[in-house]
DNA sequence: CGCATACCACTTGTATACAAGTTAATTGAC
DNA sequence: GTCAATTAACTTGTATACAAGTGGTATGCG
């Protein structure tokens, strides 16, 4: 007759700090905060995010854009929202669909991102830096392996 | 004269699925999909964190259980107030400092944690199902790093 | 063709997240 | 002991994030 292991693992020890959700918070938490420093534009991550994506494919349905950059339709509208009152972004309607509105990058938004990217890779840098180059493609892999 | 290098780069391949905030982002996303599959008590990531916490600390101030949480004075205000509201946690005066708002568990709130610990601990092992026992080890110390 | 199904934009409601600032209480330097 | 600096709780405002649902539009299949 011999206890269960698992009765004799200290349960607290794994009740928060060493969950992977409070990990990737405090990670990411950390990422906001270097990234806001370089980001001296304004920009949010989301909306960085959404102004890159319209960079690579240049104009898309607001949707598909969403979809892209992995937020939601409800959240998607209130980025375009906002940067279309920054003058970043312009929509229109879609010359067959009449339910898409399509979004497309301004000059004034092209220029932005075109300064932002070069920010957000410094962010990325310094996010990164306390990792060894073969430390940082490790991390972005098993960062892949977890969403794919 | 040769070129920089740096000109020859894509620079559209490092601008978002690259980043690490970005594939933070995605992972957390994942992640909370998981946890709140397996969090049927209705206790958000956030939520559960500071119950955790308050379990593992016993009583402590509003303030003090934020930070150890890494939740800011603004957002851990609400926190407790839903929490209060749910009857999980308790507040009460702070016997000499009179800034000081104590938050402790409540019966009902630490029934509720014992619970949804076992429930964390699964929405983990979901999350990192994709990847091996030493992948995941090694993606917890590389969150580490950054977050130290 | 006609209709069930799916999709798009949009809305509502709840819950973080964080900057910036207010008020009351405490503390440390002198 | 006094006062400047700090801290705790709270407030306001902005920006995600996501569930759930609405209404208009498109589409594929019988």
């Amino acid at each position: 007759m011999t206890a269960d292991i698992s009765d004799t693992v200290p349960r607290e020890d794994y009740a928060l700090d060493e969950q992977i959700g409070f990990r990737l918070r405090l990670a990411l938490q950390r990422h906001t905060a270097i990234f806001f420093a370089h980001m001296d534009v304004g920009l949010t991550q989301t909306q960085y995010a959404v102004l890159a994506r319209l960079w690579e494919l240049g104009e898309s349905s607001q949707n598909e854009l969403g979809r892209s950059a992995a937020i939601d339709s409800a959240t998607i509208w209130g980025v375009v929202q906002r940067l279309q009152t920054a003058g970043l972004v312009a929509t229109k309607a879609h010359p067959s669909d009449k339910r898409r509105r399509m979004v497309s990058l301004t000059r004034l938004g092209r220029d932005t991102v075109d300064a932002a990217i070069a920010k957000g890779q410094r962010s990325n840098e310094e996010t990164l830096a306390p990792l060894t180059a073969t430390e940082r493609k490790s991390l972005i892999a098993l960062l892949g392996k977890l969403s794919d």
